[in-house]
DNA sequence: TGTCTATATTGACATTGATCGATCTCAGTG
DNA sequence: CACTGAGATCGATCAATGTCAATATAGACA
Protein backbone atom coordinates (compact mmCIF):
# COMPACT_ATOMS: atom_id res chain seq x y z
CA UNK A 1 0.00 0.00 0.00
CA UNK A 2 0.93 3.96 -0.38
CA UNK A 3 1.71 6.36 2.04
CA UNK A 4 -2.15 7.27 1.74
CA UNK A 5 -1.92 10.56 1.69
CA UNK A 6 -5.05 12.27 2.47
CA UNK A 7 -6.52 14.51 -0.25
CA UNK A 8 -5.56 12.27 -2.21
CA UNK A 9 -8.86 10.88 -1.47
CA UNK A 10 -10.96 14.32 -2.99
CA UNK A 11 -13.01 15.07 -5.88
CA UNK A 12 -10.82 15.43 -8.79
CA UNK A 13 -11.82 19.41 -8.98
CA UNK A 14 -10.16 19.49 -5.72
CA UNK A 15 -6.97 18.02 -7.02
CA UNK A 16 -6.59 19.81 -9.53
CA UNK A 17 -6.29 23.44 -9.10
CA UNK A 18 -8.00 23.76 -12.78
CA UNK A 19 -5.62 26.05 -14.56
CA UNK A 20 -6.81 28.74 -17.01
CA UNK A 21 -6.67 26.23 -19.73
CA UNK A 22 -8.31 23.52 -18.39
CA UNK A 23 -11.41 25.15 -17.04
CA UNK A 24 -11.71 26.82 -20.54
CA UNK A 25 -11.58 23.34 -22.21
CA UNK A 26 -14.41 21.96 -19.68
CA UNK A 27 -16.24 25.26 -19.29
CA UNK A 28 -16.65 24.23 -23.18
CA UNK A 29 -17.99 20.86 -23.11
CA UNK A 30 -20.38 21.88 -20.15
CA UNK A 31 -21.85 24.92 -21.81
CA UNK A 32 -22.63 22.30 -24.08
CA UNK A 33 -24.32 20.42 -21.60
CA UNK A 34 -26.21 23.95 -20.54
CA UNK A 35 -29.33 23.35 -22.88
CA UNK A 36 -32.45 21.86 -22.33
CA UNK A 37 -33.09 20.65 -25.85
CA UNK A 38 -29.15 19.54 -26.47
CA UNK A 39 -29.63 17.41 -23.35
CA UNK A 40 -32.90 15.36 -24.67
CA UNK A 41 -30.98 15.01 -28.15
CA UNK A 42 -28.08 12.97 -25.77
CA UNK A 43 -30.88 11.39 -23.96
CA UNK A 44 -32.55 10.19 -27.54
CA UNK A 45 -29.18 9.09 -28.76
CA UNK A 46 -28.45 7.13 -25.69
CA UNK A 47 -31.37 5.42 -25.36
CA UNK A 48 -31.85 4.56 -29.23
CA UNK A 49 -31.67 1.37 -30.89
CA UNK A 50 -27.97 0.50 -31.95
CA UNK A 51 -26.94 3.55 -29.71
CA UNK A 52 -27.07 5.80 -32.64
CA UNK A 53 -29.98 8.37 -34.06
CA UNK A 54 -30.37 10.09 -37.41
CA UNK A 55 -30.77 13.91 -38.07
CA UNK A 56 -34.97 12.44 -38.71
CA UNK A 57 -34.84 11.01 -35.52
CA UNK A 58 -34.09 14.01 -33.39
CA UNK A 59 -36.50 16.57 -35.80
CA UNK A 60 -39.02 14.18 -35.14
CA UNK A 61 -39.01 14.45 -31.48
CA UNK A 62 -38.81 17.90 -31.29
CA UNK A 63 -41.09 20.87 -32.36
CA UNK A 64 -38.45 22.93 -33.41
CA UNK A 65 -36.93 23.69 -36.55
CA UNK A 66 -34.30 21.37 -38.59
CA UNK A 67 -31.75 24.29 -38.83
CA UNK A 68 -32.04 24.20 -35.00
CA UNK A 69 -31.84 20.81 -34.48
CA UNK A 70 -28.46 20.88 -36.43
CA UNK A 71 -26.99 23.65 -35.22
CA UNK A 72 -27.12 22.29 -31.85
CA UNK A 73 -25.93 18.90 -33.29
CA UNK A 74 -22.82 20.51 -33.99
CA UNK A 75 -22.32 22.28 -31.08
CA UNK A 76 -22.29 18.65 -29.13
CA UNK A 77 -19.91 17.24 -32.20
CA UNK A 78 -17.63 20.22 -31.81
CA UNK A 79 -16.84 19.21 -27.75
CA UNK A 80 -16.23 15.84 -28.48
CA UNK A 81 -19.92 14.68 -26.99
CA UNK A 82 -20.92 12.94 -30.22
CA UNK A 83 -19.58 11.31 -33.47
CA UNK A 84 -21.36 11.58 -36.77
CA UNK A 85 -21.54 9.03 -39.35
CA UNK A 86 -22.82 9.75 -43.13
CA UNK A 87 -24.83 6.45 -44.51
CA UNK A 88 -26.58 6.54 -47.76
CA UNK A 89 -28.71 10.08 -47.59
CA UNK A 90 -28.52 9.93 -43.87
CA UNK A 91 -26.02 11.14 -40.56
CA UNK A 92 -26.25 8.98 -38.01
CA UNK A 93 -25.16 10.72 -34.19
CA UNK A 94 -23.73 8.65 -31.24
CA UNK A 95 -22.49 9.59 -28.16
CA UNK A 96 -18.65 9.71 -27.53
CA UNK A 97 -18.71 7.52 -24.21
CA UNK A 98 -15.25 8.66 -23.06
CA UNK A 99 -16.41 11.98 -23.28
CA UNK A 100 -18.90 11.50 -20.55
CA UNK A 101 -16.88 9.15 -18.40
CA UNK A 102 -14.40 11.78 -18.32
CA UNK A 103 -16.93 14.66 -17.48
CA UNK A 104 -18.31 12.12 -14.51
CA UNK A 105 -15.03 11.55 -12.85
CA UNK A 106 -14.45 14.82 -12.79
CA UNK A 107 -17.41 15.32 -10.53
CA UNK A 108 -17.31 12.42 -8.78
CA UNK A 109 -16.87 12.13 -4.76
CA UNK A 110 -16.51 15.10 -3.86
CA UNK A 111 -16.73 14.04 0.06
CA UNK A 112 -13.90 14.73 1.69
CA UNK A 113 -12.80 12.51 4.50
CA UNK A 114 -10.23 14.85 6.18
CA UNK A 115 -12.65 16.72 8.07
CA UNK B 1 -37.37 -12.51 -28.23
CA UNK B 2 -37.49 -8.98 -26.37
CA UNK B 3 -37.10 -10.83 -22.59
CA UNK B 4 -33.41 -10.00 -21.75
CA UNK B 5 -33.09 -6.30 -20.28
CA UNK B 6 -30.31 -5.27 -22.26
CA UNK B 7 -30.68 -1.78 -22.18
CA UNK B 8 -30.69 -1.33 -18.23
CA UNK B 9 -27.24 -1.59 -18.47
CA UNK B 10 -26.57 1.97 -19.91
CA UNK B 11 -26.27 5.05 -18.90
CA UNK B 12 -28.63 7.07 -16.70
CA UNK B 13 -28.73 9.37 -19.86
CA UNK B 14 -30.32 6.66 -21.87
CA UNK B 15 -32.31 4.74 -19.34
CA UNK B 16 -34.54 8.16 -18.12
CA UNK B 17 -36.16 9.39 -21.54
CA UNK B 18 -35.12 13.00 -19.84
CA UNK B 19 -38.74 14.74 -19.96
CA UNK B 20 -39.20 18.07 -21.01
CA UNK B 21 -38.89 19.34 -16.75
CA UNK B 22 -36.38 16.98 -16.35
CA UNK B 23 -33.91 19.07 -19.12
CA UNK B 24 -34.74 22.20 -18.02
CA UNK B 25 -33.71 21.41 -14.56
CA UNK B 26 -30.33 19.21 -15.50
CA UNK B 27 -29.82 22.49 -18.30
CA UNK B 28 -29.53 25.30 -15.56
CA UNK B 29 -26.64 23.15 -13.46
CA UNK B 30 -24.95 22.48 -16.34
CA UNK B 31 -25.16 25.96 -17.61
CA UNK B 32 -23.77 26.99 -14.27
CA UNK B 33 -20.91 24.90 -15.02
CA UNK B 34 -20.28 26.14 -18.62
CA UNK B 35 -17.84 29.45 -17.00
CA UNK B 36 -14.70 28.73 -16.92
CA UNK B 37 -14.75 31.26 -14.37
CA UNK B 38 -17.14 29.78 -11.80
CA UNK B 39 -15.20 25.85 -12.58
CA UNK B 40 -12.23 27.65 -11.17
CA UNK B 41 -14.25 28.65 -8.21
CA UNK B 42 -15.62 25.41 -7.82
CA UNK B 43 -12.34 24.24 -7.55
CA UNK B 44 -11.02 26.48 -4.82
CA UNK B 45 -13.10 26.07 -2.87
CA UNK B 46 -12.90 21.76 -3.07
CA UNK B 47 -9.07 22.70 -2.47
CA UNK B 48 -9.61 25.18 0.03
CA UNK B 49 -8.97 24.28 3.77
CA UNK B 50 -11.68 22.86 5.46
CA UNK B 51 -13.64 22.61 2.17
CA UNK B 52 -14.76 25.96 2.22
CA UNK B 53 -13.59 29.64 1.14
CA UNK B 54 -14.67 33.29 1.88
CA UNK B 55 -15.39 35.50 -0.96
CA UNK B 56 -12.12 36.99 0.43
CA UNK B 57 -10.34 34.29 -1.21
CA UNK B 58 -12.28 33.69 -3.84
CA UNK B 59 -11.48 37.74 -5.08
CA UNK B 60 -7.71 36.93 -4.44
CA UNK B 61 -7.25 34.25 -6.98
CA UNK B 62 -9.01 36.44 -10.10
CA UNK B 63 -8.63 39.59 -11.54
CA UNK B 64 -12.20 40.21 -11.90
CA UNK B 65 -14.13 42.66 -9.49
CA UNK B 66 -15.70 41.72 -6.82
CA UNK B 67 -19.76 42.40 -7.68
CA UNK B 68 -18.34 39.81 -10.69
CA UNK B 69 -17.49 37.28 -8.34
CA UNK B 70 -20.21 37.72 -6.29
CA UNK B 71 -22.39 37.16 -9.03
CA UNK B 72 -20.58 33.72 -10.21
CA UNK B 73 -21.11 32.59 -6.43
CA UNK B 74 -25.13 33.54 -6.71
CA UNK B 75 -25.15 31.30 -9.68
CA UNK B 76 -23.80 28.71 -8.33
CA UNK B 77 -25.96 29.17 -5.32
CA UNK B 78 -29.13 29.25 -7.26
CA UNK B 79 -28.65 25.77 -9.21
CA UNK B 80 -27.49 24.30 -5.49
CA UNK B 81 -23.51 23.59 -6.13
CA UNK B 82 -22.77 25.91 -3.44
CA UNK B 83 -24.16 26.70 -0.14
CA UNK B 84 -23.28 29.99 1.88
CA UNK B 85 -22.90 30.76 5.32
CA UNK B 86 -21.82 33.88 7.06
CA UNK B 87 -19.60 33.72 10.23
CA UNK B 88 -19.26 37.82 11.14
CA UNK B 89 -18.04 40.11 8.86
CA UNK B 90 -17.40 36.88 6.00
CA UNK B 91 -19.13 34.83 3.82
CA UNK B 92 -18.10 31.43 3.63
CA UNK B 93 -19.13 28.76 0.56
CA UNK B 94 -18.52 25.12 0.35
CA UNK B 95 -19.78 22.52 -2.37
CA UNK B 96 -22.78 20.23 -2.00
CA UNK B 97 -21.52 17.14 -2.35
CA UNK B 98 -24.66 15.39 -3.41
CA UNK B 99 -25.34 18.01 -6.49
CA UNK B 100 -21.84 17.03 -8.06
CA UNK B 101 -22.43 13.40 -7.24
CA UNK B 102 -25.63 13.50 -8.54
CA UNK B 103 -24.35 14.91 -11.90
CA UNK B 104 -21.39 12.59 -12.04
CA UNK B 105 -23.72 9.77 -12.10
CA UNK B 106 -25.82 11.11 -14.53
CA UNK B 107 -22.53 11.19 -16.86
CA UNK B 108 -21.43 7.89 -15.42
CA UNK B 109 -20.84 4.53 -17.71
CA UNK B 110 -22.69 5.79 -21.08
CA UNK B 111 -21.04 2.54 -22.55
CA UNK B 112 -23.50 -0.30 -23.33
CA UNK B 113 -23.06 -3.78 -23.41
CA UNK B 114 -24.60 -5.08 -26.42
CA UNK B 115 -23.57 -3.62 -29.93
C1' DT C 1 -29.02 15.05 -66.83
C1' DG C 2 -32.74 16.52 -63.42
C1' DT C 3 -35.55 15.81 -59.31
C1' DC C 4 -36.44 14.50 -54.66
C1' DT C 5 -35.05 13.96 -49.89
C1' DA C 6 -31.88 14.54 -45.87
C1' DT C 7 -28.86 17.51 -43.70
C1' DA C 8 -25.87 21.69 -43.29
C1' DT C 9 -24.99 26.60 -43.69
C1' DT C 10 -26.12 31.46 -43.82
C1' DG C 11 -28.08 35.73 -42.15
C1' DA C 12 -31.06 38.14 -39.21
C1' DC C 13 -33.29 38.93 -34.89
C1' DA C 14 -34.37 38.79 -29.99
C1' DT C 15 -32.73 37.25 -25.71
C1' DT C 16 -29.41 36.03 -22.45
C1' DG C 17 -25.08 36.63 -20.02
C1' DA C 18 -20.42 38.40 -18.33
C1' DT C 19 -18.47 42.35 -16.80
C1' DC C 20 -17.82 46.78 -14.56
C1' DG C 21 -18.56 51.13 -11.63
C1' DA C 22 -21.55 52.90 -8.34
C1' DT C 23 -24.16 52.06 -4.52
C1' DC C 24 -26.28 49.55 -0.80
C1' DT C 25 -26.42 46.41 3.37
C1' DC C 26 -24.40 44.20 7.18
C1' DA C 27 -21.03 43.41 11.07
C1' DG C 28 -17.51 44.90 13.82
C1' DT C 29 -15.01 48.68 16.24
C1' DG C 30 -14.05 53.11 18.14
C1' DC D 1 -23.31 57.41 17.17
C1' DA D 2 -19.80 57.43 13.04
C1' DC D 3 -16.36 54.87 10.50
C1' DT D 4 -14.45 50.93 8.15
C1' DG D 5 -14.29 46.69 5.59
C1' DA D 6 -16.72 42.51 3.42
C1' DG D 7 -20.00 41.33 0.43
C1' DA D 8 -24.42 41.94 -2.33
C1' DT D 9 -27.30 44.47 -5.55
C1' DC D 10 -28.24 47.74 -9.31
C1' DG D 11 -27.84 49.63 -14.00
C1' DA D 12 -25.48 49.89 -18.20
C1' DT D 13 -22.79 47.91 -21.94
C1' DC D 14 -21.24 44.66 -25.13
C1' DA D 15 -20.68 39.85 -26.62
C1' DA D 16 -22.58 35.39 -27.05
C1' DT D 17 -26.54 32.38 -28.00
C1' DG D 18 -31.07 30.10 -29.58
C1' DT D 19 -34.16 30.34 -33.11
C1' DC D 20 -36.09 30.66 -37.73
C1' DA D 21 -36.62 31.29 -42.93
C1' DA D 22 -34.02 31.00 -46.87
C1' DT D 23 -30.58 28.80 -49.22
C1' DA D 24 -26.90 25.49 -50.17
C1' DT D 25 -24.99 20.82 -50.41
C1' DA D 26 -24.92 15.92 -50.88
C1' DG D 27 -26.72 11.42 -52.04
C1' DA D 28 -30.34 8.39 -54.29
C1' DC D 29 -32.81 7.48 -58.23
C1' DA D 30 -35.16 7.96 -62.67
Amino acid sequence: MKDLPLLDCCSPLAREPLDDQRSAELARVFKALGDPVRLRILSIVAAHENGEACVCDLTAAFTLSQPTISHHLKVLKEVGLLTSERRASWVYYRLVPEALADLSALLAAPERVAR
